[in-house]
DNA sequence: CCTCCAATGTTTACGCCGTAAACATAAGTC
DNA sequence: GACTTATGTTTACGGCGTAAACATTGGAGG
């Protein structure tokens, strides 16, 4: 809190925190690092205490938002209900984190995480992932799924759902309120339930 | 062809060339108008006189990507076939599309295209998006989809394919061949169909 | 053919950015 | 209480986007 002393306390977690505000004000290619340093009040080169270079603030931001994609996901998979209704939960679960968190959803996938670089946000990568596989297995094991390539149908809802996500971000898709997504969320992956029945 | 001159001919198509290049070597982030410049053998503000900043240059490369798109789009519209077929047809033509051309991808739904800055490049896109529509409208009137409001049902085939050339795009999807890809895509189209006949 | 103008390109300059190197301070360990 | 190490600061450098003033050219009208 005060900010009159040399050490900062919790300078990485602000410095994250302080990326995010800004790239939700200015976009990605407004992120910068002096500007950040700006705004936790901390000379232009504190940054570099906690990141190795800009990518590597990008990656933490990133990682922060695979591992909450993540806990979003498992939480939809340890639901009640039946394993249809948890995958359309799971699916609401990934279109709403990206309209809440855009600015972490956008560095997420526009990041390349190099896995020799950014080994944990990697690994909350896959674990997110994984999550939406469980639901899968979960609709294949109640009939609701054919069975077959578990992956390949995960894929198949992942990408329904992640361009719904994408084009409702990126504005190519217009809707007037959150829930209207939401539905329109559930409305597709409905269909790619009942066309792989 | 002769760099002698001190008027280059059609900078402005060179620009856009180099540019494009440029983004496939180092990334949308590593564009620079004046390594631009430098490939186009002229001074670093020469790009001024054909394009208002930066991402007016942009701007045109997403244009011109939905200029490409939409022909393509509409290639595979007026195919022969049925219905079901031309749009199954023109998802791989997207997906194709976003595979051969990563950079003018990533260019088009990365940047905020302005229906003041860039009416043009506005008008390129909803064109593309027409002809996925136009395909969706002929597979209703053949009854290979139920009735109902196409712009949804549109927008539910767009965000599949769309989701699958981002995460393709992006190394999420690791698939071995280009062909992979776009039978992969075929089959989420056609539960997509399935789902909603 | 000549003149002159608009289009196109260049030079110079400024402030911001990422990042390296050398230096300063504070916090916790023996 | 001295020392070490983590954390933050100062200074410096080259690259970038972009504005302003200047230069060259190609073509239109006489």
């Amino acid at each position: 809190m005060a900010a009159r002393t040399y050490h900062h306390g919790d300078l990485r977690a602000a410095l994250i925190r302080g990326a995010v505000e800004l790239i939700r004000e200015a976009g990605a290619e407004g992120l910068t690092l002096r500007e950040v340093a700006r705004r936790a009040d901390v000379s232009h080169t504190a940054p570099y205490r906690h990141f190795r270079d800009k990518e590597d603030l990008t990656a933490a931001i990133a990682e922060e938002g695979f591992a909450i994609l993540a806990r979003d996901m498992q939480r939809a998979n340890g639901a009640q209900g039946t394993p249809r209704e948890r995958l359309l939960l799971g699916g609401r679960a990934y279109v709403a984190f990206a309209l809440k968190r855009p600015e972490h959803f956008k560095v997420m996938f526009a990041t390349d995480l190099d896995e020799k670089r950014h080994p944990d946000a990697r690994k909350a990568a896959d674990t997110a992932f994984a999550g939406l596989v469980a639901l899968v297995t979960a609709c294949q094991e109640a009939g609701q799924l054919r069975a077959g390539p578990t992956r390949s149908l995960a894929r198949i809802a992942w990408a329904q759902v992640h361009g719904i996500a994408s084009l409702a971000i990126g504005r190519q898709f217009v809707f007037k309120t959150q829930a209207e997504v939401l539905a329109f969320t559930e409305e597709a992956l409905g269909a790619f339930l009942d066309g792989l029945a």
